[in-house]
RNA sequence: GUCCCAGUAGCUCAGCAGGAUAGAGCAACAGCCUUCUAAGCUGUGGGUCGCAGGUUCGAAUCCUGCCUGGGACGCCA
């Protein structure tokens, strides 16, 4: 239950009925009324702009409109305390603090459920993300990639979206190919024989470690056997191994997929020559190519699908895919891309068109670039120069918390530099551990009570949470649902690392101010404990979400 | 040349389906431990919201142009 959004509501209806009863517009002239929480806490608990809103429509001055809906609002009703008139014509309300009381009993009730709600409708929606092709390891990039996606994927699932995390393999084409003729340099150079990379090579410390791995199991075996069979054995060799390791990276990092989405099912399957059959009439041959007329969606420029050589381009087994996903039913399907793929979304965009979907079911999530900073200076990263930073290493440097916690902290769309000396202190900078800390102090605060014998049992007047900090708690815990609710309709897990942050510091301040365990008021000891345990399951609930340990002691 | 993202305090970033005096952390400065963990708290200073127009009662937020930084513009993936 949403405690806050049920009071909003309450207030929205009577504000509504208000403004008919003054006749300042009919039912259906009315706007959408929007209620604001103010950055004052002067300006009341909830404010609206309804009154300059309503001035061209009522062509009355906006302050003689807040005038006639305030005299005209049933204020018991809706619980408000307090109106004020402010500004151009905002009406400020001050709502009755008993609503505050419901906010513990609910928490405690809910308990790890709480901040779920039903906004999302049961919708179905699928985020494919990380993607990754097997060719080497996961990297700084692809790490932001993963966290955002899971933490998009978890807050999707609390705000009552069917979620569904799939992972695209790139198991066949060009760059398997390639992988086995890199895979098979490294094994002929680990028997000893002087052989170069292929040009388009993959030159990871990983092809080298699949090379002598070969050498041990098999000894000069691949070397004498025709090279055909050879490869072939070395592409589903190297796959495996790739694949298998990215999953354990994956896995390390407390990111799990539903469906592992393989590229070559497509072609078993002959989904790409189906898909094709839809797109033929956006289809002309030129210069012994086949083209897809992607510029009748906008697309700046036509897309070969067929090369000369017969083959499929990139796209072409991708428009097979998502064609594959919205066959599925989802009402909306969300990639998960790094910013070096931004230029892809028009023709795909182009390819849901016309394969006959509504474009409005496919959206792309862009993450920026991760810049690395050690010692003050900024590390370069490139899988083919083989000085990857790998998320392995990230992992094994700074710990899965703070990676994580630094990787949904800012926005998908904003270039991110993480600094490992501050990701790595246990320092007051670094606000990972500002987060938890406040985590460890309720428990220590509890284990405190329980061994003076106070009982922490969910029995407690709220009344007697009177005190200016723990008004600010309440207000905070109430928010936490629509918290989650705006994070997954807007896309942005960013919103639940600020909150838990706030929820941190009002904590921390709380406890500066406040002392919890009293023996001589041990009434309000007893509903400041409960306040307590309200508050520790809001941010294990929300650490939860982003995939951060809540570690008891610290 | 075209497209995408960013430009907000010294630094890193929130805020951007228009709203009141633009926020936070770090850094700087000044305080707070005989009291539940000082990995904490309290206070002070710090801004032409890249620039210029436009829309609006009202613009950091929307529109146009320009500037700067990053990225993308393959019959690569």
């Amino acid at each position: 239950m949403n405690v806050l959004a049920q009071t909003e509501d309450k207030l929205k209806q009577t504000i509504e009925s208000a403004v008919i009863q003054a006749e300042l517009a009919t039912k259906e002239e009315i706007p959408d009324i929007i209620l604001e929480k103010p950055k004052d806490k002067s300006h009341g608990d909830f404010a609206t702009n309804i009154a300059m809103q309503l001035a061209r429509i009522a062509r009355k001055a906006p302050r003689q409109i807040a005038d006639d809906i305030v005299n005209q609002l049933n204020q018991s009703e809706a619980s408000v305390e307090k109106i004020e008139i402010a500004g151009p014509g905002f009406i400020n309300f001050f709502m009755k603090d008993d609503f505050l009381g419901e906010i513990i009993p609910t928490i405690l009730k809910e308990d790890t459920e709480y901040g779920k709600t039903n906004a999302g409708d049961r919708k179905r929606i699928q985020v494919e993300f990380v993607s990754v092709n097997p060719t080497g390891d996961l990297h700084l990039g692809h790490a932001r990639g993963a966290a955002f996606g899971d933490v998009l994927c978890n807050v999707l699932d609390a705000a009552g979206y069917q979620v569904e995390r799939e992972y695209y393999i790139n198991d066949a084409g060009n760059q398997i190919d390639n992988l086995a003729l890199s895979v098979e340099a490294r094994y002929l150079q680990a028997l000893g024989n002087d052989v170069d990379m292929p040009e388009d090579g993959y030159h990871g410390e990983d092809i080298i470690e699949i090379g002598k791995q070969l050498c041990v199991e098999y000894g000069d075996q691949w070397a004498v056997t025709e090279r055909e069979e050879r490869l072939k054995f070395f592409k589903e060799y190297g796959l495996k191994y790739e694949l298998g390791k990215i999953e354990q990276d994956l896995a390390e990092f407390r990111v799990h997929f539903d469906s592992w989405f393989s590229e070559r099912s497509l072609y078993k399957e002959n989904k790409i020559t189906d898909a094709l059959k839809v797109l033929d009439p956006y289809m002309y041959e030129k210069d012994g190519a086949t083209w897809f007329r992607t510029t009748d969606f906008g697309d700046d420029k036509d897309r070969v699908l067929i090369k000369q050589d017969g083959s499929y381009t990139y796209l072409t087994p991708d428009i097979a895919y998502h064609k594959n996903k919205l066959d599925r039913g989802f009402d909306q399907i969300v990639n998960v891309w790094g910013s070096d793929h931004h230029g892809y979304i028009p023709r795909m965009r182009a390819a849901i068109q016309g394969l006959g979907y509504p474009v409005e079911k496919f959206d792309v999530k862009i993450i920026q670039m991760v810049n690395l900073f050690e010692n003050g200076e900024k590390l370069r990263m490139s899988k083919r120069t083989g000085k990857a930073v790998a998320l392995r290493e990230l992992m094994e440097e700074v710990g899965v918390d703070a990676v994580r916690y630094y990787f949904v902290a800012r926005s998908n769309d904003s270039q991110l530099d993480f600094d490992m000396d501050l990701a790595r202190s246990q320092s007051n900078d670094n606000p990972v551990f500002y987060v938890q800390y406040a985590y460890a102090r309720i428990c220590t605060m509890l284990k405190q009570a329980e061994s003076k014998g106070i009982s922490v049992d969910n029995s407690f007047d709220a009344s007697l949470l009177t005190a200016e900090k723990e008004i600010d708690l309440l207000k905070k815990l109430g928010e936490f649902p629509q918290v989650v609710a705006d994070a997954a309709g807007k896309h942005t897990p960013h919103k639940v690392t600020q909150y838990l942050y706030d929820l941190a510091t009002l904590l921390h301040s709380f406890y500066n101010a406040e002392k919890v365990i009293d023996a001589d008021h041990l009434d309000r000891t007893k509903a400041r404990i409960a306040l307590m345990k309200a508050v520790r399951i809001t941010l294990s609930n929300a650490l939860q979400l982003i995939g951060v340990t809540a570690p008891e002691k610290m």
